[in-house]
RNA sequence: GCGGUCGUAGCUCAAUUGGAUAGAGCAACAGGCUACGAACUUGUAGGCUGGGGGUUCGAGUCCCUCCGACCGCGCCA
């Protein structure tokens, strides 16, 4: 088998292609009119079926019939002119205007075999040959990582595997704002932290990171270099403090995003964007397409154009680049690398959305660029707010969060909710090992199928694989295996509406479906037939529920 | 004031982007293990989708208008 060759369809969809080629013949003969684009959907309500379709609402209009009088007609043709359908269709019924399909078991068994024949390349799309850039999680080089850049990589994180499978070519960066005046302040204050090793009464700075982070760090240069920088101006020692900590604190950010277990390709400094022309060269395209102008002795962008409310300065009036201006370079440089590029970006940009989309318009890529915002997140203990004042210097790290719940209560939990919502997240509750925690759930289910599975006979296991599937007609598998089916569909989702948050509800519903059939069906007592089937149907759900747990980032624990 | 996000069951949230009787989880109530993990499961109850108007075969979803919450609105980054 060539494992490089393109996934095949779900046996599902050619019996849903072969549903739309016979209705729109049948549409086209009853109306004499071209039939619409046949879009399928999944009912809300399980009584309607496996797949609704709505042409008959589509057609009305134009073939002046009510649409239950057109869902009726070609439902009555189809059964008179296209009889091979009832293979993969146990029902075809018109209600209400609305074409409902129910597949027949073999359509469902077919499934579950090509899941275990695919096993990981199971929902892989073929390459698409798109380079896709995603930024986030991307916090100042000024502290540790909080609680809100986990939730902006876990989002990130998960997007970034959803598109690869979707076969994008992802390009993961973290934007590292080291240009500016917080960066002196850094430097300014762990100098402060330096001299008060041999002086306690040394001022420390209004505008300084009082955090204890900062400690270790002025106390390693103070170990190794002593009192030296005491008596050093400070156009020389502050650049070395700035650098020196911004390093330093780049780097524990990296191993704390290591830990949660997301990898960027690319850590781009923004001091290097500066230093390497790039925001001249930004700059120099917004003047060319003529969307600048001079006022007051500063540069403008002509933001206003572009749906902003104010025009937007990019160089101040002593010359220097602002923020924005920084930010035209580097999206200049994503947009002509990329064929599309996403930012998730935290709360506090929130306003920021607009100049940056009229800024990808402006730069002639209109349409290329996604922003999405990653809210806030409350973090409560037991139902009380957790302190995050960050001029107090009390901050919640991501580290000690982790330290706390685990990488995979805290990944699932900020990937639950759809990303524009604010998020309450209660450390307690991620540890409890209750109902009230749908990250154990779903562990469960996945511990489950594996017990199982341990206990079954190996030869069982073994010839499960290839084994006959005819056996699984119980409601509660076929449940499952169409669960199962809808995993590729769920993906595509994802990536289409930048939406991580239903793959922890598809996890949910999967171990829930499982649950449900394990509750209602036997497996291991059955008669061989029965058992290697279902034990075959296991394989298949244990399969998708750790690969949509892996895209998430979450373990798949074969015991708990 | 301007702009953005949001408002859905008692609570936390979904709703395949305009489709059918708005769905899950938790909490509440009533059931289910001499059988592979009860960290599970079945059922019941719970709603004028913040209010009002509009668009159409059809609106939680789109438009207008109020009400309310949060967040932005610097020649900071």
């Amino acid at each position: 088998m060539n494992r490089h060759a393109a996934p095949e369809q779900l046996p599902l969809d050619d019996a849903l292609q072969a549903f739309r080629e016979a209705a729109a013949g049948a549409a086209s003969a009853a109306y004499a009119i071209p039939a619409p684009e046949l879009a399928f959907e999944a009912p809300r309500r399980p009584e309607f079926g496996d797949f609704a379709t709505n042409v008959a609402f589509a057609l009305a209009k134009t073939a002046r019939r009510s649409p239950q009088a057109i869902a009726s007609e070609i439902v009555d043709r189809l059964t008179h002119d296209a009889p091979a359908l009832a293979e993969s269709f146990s029902s075809i019924e018109a209600v209400g205007g609305f074409i409902n399909l129910r597949l027949a078991p073999p359509v469902w068994q077919a499934a579950i075999a090509k899941i275990l024949r695919e096993g990981d390349r199971f929902g892989k799309a073929p390459a698409q040959n798109k380079r896709v850039s995603l930024e986030f999680g991307s916090a100042n080089p000024t502290g540790p990582l909080v609680v809100v850049q986990g939730r902006s990589m876990s989002i990130g994180d998960t997007l970034a595997n959803a598109m690869r499978l979707r076969g994008y070519d992802v390009f993961t960066e973290w934007i590292i704002n080291d240009a500016g005046g917080q960066l002196d302040a850094l430097g300014r204050s762990i100098y402060a932290r330096y001299r008060q090793t041999f002086d306690s009464e040394y001022p420390f700075p209004d505008d300084g990171y009082p955090g204890e982070y900062l400690l270790p760090i002025a106390q390693t240069i103070a170990h190794r270099d002593g009192e030296r920088w005491s008596q050093a101006p400070e156009d020389e020692w502050l650049p070395y403090f700035a650098k020196f900590g911004r390093d330093r604190l780049v780097a524990e950010q990296r191993a704390t995003a290591r830990r949660f277990g997301v990898e960027y390709d690319l850590w781009q400094s923004e001091a290097e964007l500066h230093e390497t022309g790039k925001v001249r060269e930004g700059i120099e395209r917004l003047r060319q397409l003529g969307l600048t102008y001079e006022q007051d002795g500063a540069l403008f962008f002509r933001a206003t154009q572009f749906g902003d409310d104010k025009d937007r300065v990019l160089l101040r009036r002593d010359g220097r680049p602002t923020y924005l201006a920084m930010d035209v370079a580097y999206h200049f440089l994503k947009l002509k690398q990329n064929d599309r590029v996403v930012d998730i970006l935290g709360p506090d940009h929130h306003g920021y959305i607009g100049r940056i989309k009229g800024l990808a318009a402006a730069l002639g890529y209109p349409g290329h660029l996604d922003v999405a915002i990653a809210q806030q997140i409350t973090l409560l203990r037991g139902g009380e707010q957790v302190s995050m004042s960050k001029r107090a210097g009390e901050i919640a790290t991501l580290d000690e969060i982790v330290d706390e719940v685990g990488v995979d209560a805290a990944r699932f939990f900020f990937i639950m909710l759809a990303m524009e919502s604010p998020l309450s997240f209660d450390l307690k509750l991620a540890v409890e090992k209750n109902n009230e925690n749908p990250v154990y759930y779903v562990q469960y289910g996945h511990a489950r199928i594996a017990s199982v599975l341990r206990r079954a006979l190996p030869e069982d296991v073994e010839a499960a694989t290839g084994a006959d599937l005819a056996p699984l007609v119980h409601a509660s598998e076929l449940a499952l295996a169409r669960r199962l089916s809808e995993f590729p569909a769920v993906v595509a989702g994802v990536v289409d509406h930048l939406a991580p948050h239903r793959l922890a509800r598809y996890a949910r519903d999967v171990a829930s479906d499982f649950h449900q059939f394990y509750t209602e069906c036997r497996i291991l007592a059955e008669e061989r037939a029965l058992r290697l089937a279902r034990l075959a149907l296991a394989l298949a759900a244990k399969s998708v529920l750790a690969r949509t747990l892996a895209l998430a980032g979450v373990s798949a624990p074969d015991s708990m």
